[in-house]
This record gives structure tokens, C-alpha cells and sequence, in this order.
DNA sequence: CTGAAAGCGCTTACAG
DNA sequence: CTGAAAGCGCTTACAG
């Protein structure tokens, strides 16, 4: 205990002291790649480990302008499948010796001062998750070549990487396991303030469907729900079920909640049942997905992947600035369960 | 655009010159209640603006010896109640500007070197939620005076703020609501490997039933499942109901995901029906307790409570070190809805 | 490999 | 109220 430090903050300069070497050599010690000969290293950290001594990082990334912080900017945090990346993506960072620094951006205006406010920590990146507003701040980031990286978004702009699950090949999958499965009557329910990624997901399903539309064998309707969320299902099911001679028997929804939403709204307000009276399809497979009093089949989308990716994309951005922006594909995956017929 | 900074990146100094004032004014114009006359400030804010500058926290920090930052320690990401608690915490710490560092603690191997880590960036203070294992290592933040609040979890450590829902009424309140509705034959299910949390709230489930059971009036009972989880509730409706003759006709769950779990099994085990068949009161108040598939009757924790609670603590703390620390104890609500009868 | 020195961008007594 | 100066804890050429 050296009594010169009652507030028990060990610096590089006590641990030389005790070290018997130069500040140079602790710094050194500490440093990935800095040479030192095998004894000093053992003598420092010797001290270290005796005095408690940690870097400072805030010292650290000043000297270095870049912290091992990454911004990790969402939009609420009541969307479940934003939820399930938040494990893989704090995992990931960790690998890398980073922290995510949360951020809300609920509100756009919000966005911008909080965009600011990460650079004030000379953030290493910026991963922004799908639902963020559009962001012409990305440019102010750009310009500081902090690296920033999408996840589920349009890449729309250079210089941003961008990792996608395959939405157009899932919706495209949803249409033909309907089809497959003896649905005519399709619909694909969304909302009308969509997502980049429930955009994709109807082009894919609308995509697969013509053919089968164009030689009349079978219909396709553009439902949109008040929200994309779990009670914009369960109205919709007032709705679009209303009709009792022009039922839908398919129905793909944009996202998950959408689709519980929609099954217990049948349910509820007309005793429908799935897959009986007709058959419904999600996306994502959020754990709710999983439950038994749903069994929703849906489409997987890889979140440790897409966490990965987003992760690495920053890393080798963050080692290189100045390459150029890329696009990643993720595939999803099928996941049968009790609300579509083999 | 200054052209000695092609970093983009613009310090007090580039402020200080183009306004015609010294860093020190530039460093004032910036600082919560410096002293500098609206003149200078005006100028200084003028030139900031114009170049874009922004204070660099790194430095500051160093400087302060203390970041905005704080450690924001959770157990995994998938227990969903915690999931409801990130965003209210992220949103009270930004309305005293600061901001949440992540880090996950699944292993308890992990947490000591997570807490550690933190340390490093000189964190303004920790938010441990419940579920985070045991914690001597909170003796290293007492020590060097970093303030820690915790959240559900047992308050005993001298110097640590924690911050609780009434679980003890919430149990007990559950045990009355069950009683008052006639349930006779009642079980209280949790799991072996259980939380500070659960604990509490079956010992008011206990107590509140002591002096009908001490009568005769009502029996007691009380079940572990495998795990504190929808699949650990599920599994549990197979052993807990499999006796036709001798089945409860109320159960309090230690949380909502196993209450979720229970409800599911029953019905597809035994093709039972909450609330004819028995009734069902959970806690936490999730979103999937809302669900129309459930309807489960809970105690509902105020997380935005819980969360700013935790936060005042911890702001509290950091101006006054040594204060004596705090138990507060926040109410819970019940929450009627269809898996219990009034 | 090593240490003395300069410097990172800021704040904070200090003297005026 | 203001500026020159010292100092925060670190890293990094630089010279040896």
C-alpha cells in the first residue's frame, strides 16, 4: 500500500518505482507487440500484480485518439429481435478487447446529439441495428473515418458496410413453402412505415408468387397492419379475416410479432385456427416464435452471424480505413414448426 | 476547414485561436458553472460551432480522474425482464449525461475480470442486476470509492445502494389474491438454482399462507422446477399435475417465463385450462404475460422505477462517497387478467 | 532493449 | 473574468 495514493489509483509511474525501471518499460510491458526483454516484463509485472496496476485507458486512448468503445446505437429497446443482438454483439466486441457503449435513438432528433456524443469518446466504430432513423450523420463519421457498420439496412452509403440477412431469399422461401403447401389465397402483412428489411421480405415473396399470380394460379393481396408489432397483428386479424367467403389461407408476415399478433387475433376474434383455417409465416424467430402456444413457422436469421459480421466489418475498417465499403448476404433458414403444412 | 487537421478531429486550442481567446476561456465555455462572461462564452461558442468542435471526454476524464461512463453488468441477454430493464437504465443515465457500458457476466470467472475491465475506463459507478453472481469483488469498487447499485438482489454489503421490488408483498399479495379466489391446494414453483429474488417472494407467499395452512383451510407445496425458464415451467406441468386426484389449484410462479412454461404444459400434457382447471399468478410482468395466448395474472415490477432508482443511488453516491448505504424498496402492482378468477 | 523527453487534449490552481 | 503554466497518466519517437 503506498500511502501516497489513498485514493488507490496505481499509476505506471508507481509501478516503475517498485519495478525499479523506466515509466517506458511499464508502458511497454503493457503494449501488444513493444519490445522488452523477458525480465523487465517479469519484473513489471511483478509490480503490477503487487500494486493492483491497471492502464488507464482513458490516458491510453487520448494518446492513441481512438478508445476501444464502439457505439452501439438502437431504436428502443422493446423489439425482440434487436434484443437477441445485443448478447451476440457485446460478445463479439469482447473477443476483440471492445465495449459497446449503448445508445438509444428512439427519436431522430435524438440520433444526431447522440451520434455527437460518441465521438466525443473517440469511439473505434459505430454499429448502427435495423429501425435506426436514415442518417446523414453517418456522413460527419465518415469524414472522421470513424468505421460504421449496418446491420439489416439498405446499403445506400459508401463507405458504410452493411451486413444483411437474406430477406429477399426468406420471403422468397415463405411464398413457396405456402405454395407447396396448397395456399392460393396469399397475403403479405406488414406496416405501412416499413423497415428496409420487411421492404426486401415483401419483394422477395411477391417476386416468388408471380408466376403462380400471372397464370392465375393463385392471388396475392399487400395487407398493411397499423404497426409492426404484436397489436397491429391482432387488428389486422379483424380485418383481413373479416370476409368469411374470401379468406386468405397464406399469410406471411413481415416480422414475428406481427404474426403471434395476427394467430391470436384469429383466435380471439373469430376462432379461426392455424394452420386449419389458414396458414401463417414469420420472421425472425424470436424465442416468442418458439412457444408452444404459437409454433410459429418462420425465418431464422442468424444473429451471432450477423453480430459477427457487423463486428468484423468495423475491425478490418478500423485496420484500413479507406477500403471499400462492402455488402454482406446472410442466409436464412426455414424453420418449420405448427402454423404451415408440410 | 483548418488545413493542419486533416484528422477532422479539432482540439480546444484550434477553439481557442480562432476566437481570440485562451484554452483556458475555451476549457470554461464548456465546464458546468466556470466562470467566463457571456462575451467570451459567445465568441468561444461562435468559433466551437463553426469548426465543429466538441470536447474531447477522454481527455477530460483523465483529467477528472473520472469518465461518464458506467458499468451496466448484466447476466446473459435473454432473460427478458432484463431486457425491459436496459432501456429505462439507458434512458435515466443519459438525463444526468451519462452513458451505459455493457458487459456481460454469464461466468462468474468472466465477472471478475468484466469488473476489472471496467475499472480501466474509470467508470463513474456500476448497475449490477439481478441474476449477476456474488460479488466480493464489489470490495475492489468500495475501495476505491466507485459507487455501486444493484438491483433485485440481496442488500448485504455495507457500501452498496440496492434498490428492490416488494417481492416479499408481491408474494404475499399473490398468496391472498389465490386464497380470496378460492384455491385451497396451492404450490409455490421456482427452481433450485434460484435468485435472491425468488427466494423473497416465496417467503411471502409462505408467510401470508402460514395461518390458513397452520388451520387446516388450505395446503402448501413447494416445486423446483429444472430451471427458472419457459422450458423449466413446461417440464414442471408434467411431474406437478400428473397426480389426477391431488392436483394444486393454484400456483404462484417465481417469475413469468416459468408461469408462461407451466400454462403451455398443462395444456398440451393434459389438455388442462388456466383458469378453469387451476389458476396461474406470475411475476415480472414481461410482454409475453400480455399476450392474449396467456393472459397471465402478475405482480408488475416498476422497471422504470427500478432503473432511476438505481441511477439516483449511484449520482447520489458520487457526490457523497461515504454516505450510508440505502435498501430501497419499490411496490409492486397486481395485474388481473385471465389465468386467475376474481 | 532501455530511459529521458516531448507531447496527447484537457482542467485547474495561480496571479493578475 | 482572464491567461500562462503546471500537470493528469499515458505513449512514442529519439538517442543510446
Amino acid at each position: 500500500m503506498s500511502t501516497d495514493h489513498p485514493s488507490g489509483w496505481i499509476t505506471a509511474a508507481d509501478v516503475a518505482r517498485k519495478a525499479g525501471v523506466s515509466r517506458s518499460a511499464v508502458s511497454r510491458t503493457f503494449t501488444e507487440g513493444a519490445s522488452v526483454s523477458p525480465e523487465t516484463r517479469e519484473k513489471v509485472q511483478r509490480a503490477a500484480e503487487a500494486l493492483g496496476y491497471q492502464v488507464n485507458m482513458l490516458a491510453r486512448s487520448m494518446i492513441q485518439r481512438q478508445s476501444n468503445l464502439v457505439g452501439v446505437v438502437v431504436k428502443g429497446f422493446d423489439d425482440p429481435f434487436l434484443q437477441s443482438l445485443l448478447g451476440p454483439i457485446t460478445h463479439h466486441l469482447a473477443l476483440r478487447s471492445l465495449a459497446p457503449l449503448l445508445m438509444d435513438a428512439s427519436e431522430p432528433a435524438q440520433l444526431a446529439k447522440s451520434l455527437r456524443h460518441l465521438l466525443q469518446y473517440r469511439i473505434a466504430g459505430v454499429i448502427l441495428t435495423s429501425g435506426t432513423p436514415p442518417i446523414q450523420l453517418a456522413q460527419e463519421y465518415l469524414r472522421l473515418r470513424v468505421p460504421v457498420a449496418m446491420i439489416n439496412r439498405a446499403p445506400d452509403l459508401e463507405g458504410v458496410d452493411v451486413v444483411n440477412s437474406d430477406h429477399f431469399e426468406g420471403g422468397a422461401l415463405a411464398a413457396r413453402t405456402l405454395l407447396a403447401s396448397g395456399a392460393r389465397k396469399l397475403v403479405f402483412l406488414s406496416s405501412a412505415s416499413t423497415t428496409y428489411s420487411a421492404r426486401v421480405r415483401g419483394e422477395g415473396f411477391v417476386q416468388a408468387l408471380a408466376a403462380a399470380v400471372q397464370r392465375g394460379a393463385a392471388s396475392l393481396r399487400h395487407f398493411d397492419a397499423s404497426g409492426a408489432t404484436y397489436a397491429g397483428g391482432f387488428e389486422a386479424a379483424q380485418t383481413l379475416l373479416a370476409d368469411t367467403h374470401n379468406r386468405p389461407d397464406g399469410v406471411f408476415c413481415a416480422n414475428d410479432v406481427l404474426a403471434c399478433g395476427l394467430v391470436d387475433g384469429a383466435r380471439r376474434q373469430y376462432g379461426l385456427q392455424v394452420p386449419a383455417d389458414f396458414q401463417v409465416i414469420g420472421f425472425d424467430d424470436i424465442p416468442m416464435a418458439g412457444l408452444s402456444a404459437y409454433g410459429l413457422t418462420t425465418l431464422r436469421q442468424n444473429v451471432d452471424a450477423l453480430a459477427q459480421s457487423a463486428v468484423a466489418c468495423l475491425a478490418e475498417r478500423m485496420a484500413e480505413p479507406d477500403m471499400p465499403s462492402r455488402t454482406l448476404q446472410l442466409p436464412v433458414a426455414l424453420v418449420t414448426r405448427a402454423t404451415s403444412r408440410k
